[in-house]
DNA sequence: GTCTATAAAAAGATAGAC
DNA sequence: GTCTATCTTTTTATAGAC
């Protein structure tokens, strides 16, 4: 085998463990789950990685990646205002998705907190990328006080989220989304 | 020994199940962790709860009754804009806790959705009951629109103690709290 | 009613055939 | 490099002594 069907295997693995363990949580997620997910038989998943940790540590990295893709096509809307606005639109896009499972960065940085290994390092710094993306935004709209409405921002979304998940019911993300446009107009 | 011991223990359990899958989340806690916590044998845990989800639902419930307690005491000040203030105020006297292990009620939501057991409806119900008592003060205040505002500040609460939580920092929590302090003199 | 010892099941990890 | 079979550990749950 060559390495790029190497390379193939060990990313389809990380991009399947993304999606496992958004649906069914770290803790519930056995290494059989992904391994089933990816097309990949249970054993030979240990060639890959060498233990579940850094499996999983893959799966933040390509989350990572994917998030950083996002960051990226929202560059595009020419005021910081309308890139805000598309952040949020992308997320109300999502509010099926997210009343099933949740925030895939927010429930992962929460359960990966009890854990002892350092993985909740790593989601942090995938999260701390995004908002320190939302806060260069207000920045550039002259806001002295970008990293507060930065935070305020975010953490409106991850809370939304959260309720959205627990009741079931992605009404609550588009009410809270709307409103959230309302106050970004408001800023200006 | 009496009915009253018994209940003592089926009681200690529940708390100590609160305190730990608080600390530890509920995928990583053991019956062991818990029985310890309580002071009581592991196989002994048997006899009061007959699963694991027992004894979590229990835990749910001994939290809910904890939060009712709590809300009972913010009904103490005068005006519903001082009710509401008050509740931020507790909250941000727990940011060290938060900043640790997260909110209690959120994190254990977003567990318990991972789970195909019922137990993720236990907890929407106990952090219904929250919600519906701050929509009771915006409506109080003569708002309309106050089952919006009252998902929005819960939101706003679950998202703060996930950034807390995530980057290890209660100054999120008092800088975000005091930004809803002003946003709540601002309606009036 | 209380507790110990142990069974049963699940999942992570490894050895070794191919 | 790939995969199967199996070992080990952990944790839930039960049987039965006291």
């Amino acid at each position: 085998m060559t390495n790029s069907t190497r390379a193939g295997k060990r990313e389809r693995l990380a991009g399947a463990a993304v999606r496992v363990l958004h649906e069914q949580g770290v803790e519930k997620t056995t290494l059989a789950d992904i391994a089933r997910a990816a097309d990949v038989p249970v054993g030979n998943v240990y060639y890959y990685f060498k233990t579940k940790d850094q499996l999983i540590e893959a799966a933040i990295e390509a989350h990572g990646h994917e998030l950083d893709s996002m960051i990226e096509a929202l560059e595009r809307p020419a005021t910081p205002q309308e890139r805000l606005k598309a952040l949020l639109r992308g997320w109300i896009g999502h509010s099926d998705l997210t009343a099933r499972y949740g925030c895939p960065t927010g429930t992962l940085a929460s359960e990966l907190d009890k854990r002892d290994d350092g993985l909740d390092r790593a989601i942090a710094k995938v999260m701390g990328r995004l908002l320190d993306w939302v806060e260069a935004q207000f920045a550039a709209m002259g806001r002295q006080d970008a990293r507060e409405l930065a935070v305020a921002l975010f953490a409106s979304y991850q809370g939304i989220a959260l309720l959205t998940n627990t009741f079931r019911d992605p009404g609550l993300m588009a009410m809270e989304g709307r409103r959230l446009e309302r106050w970004i107009d408001s800023l200006s």
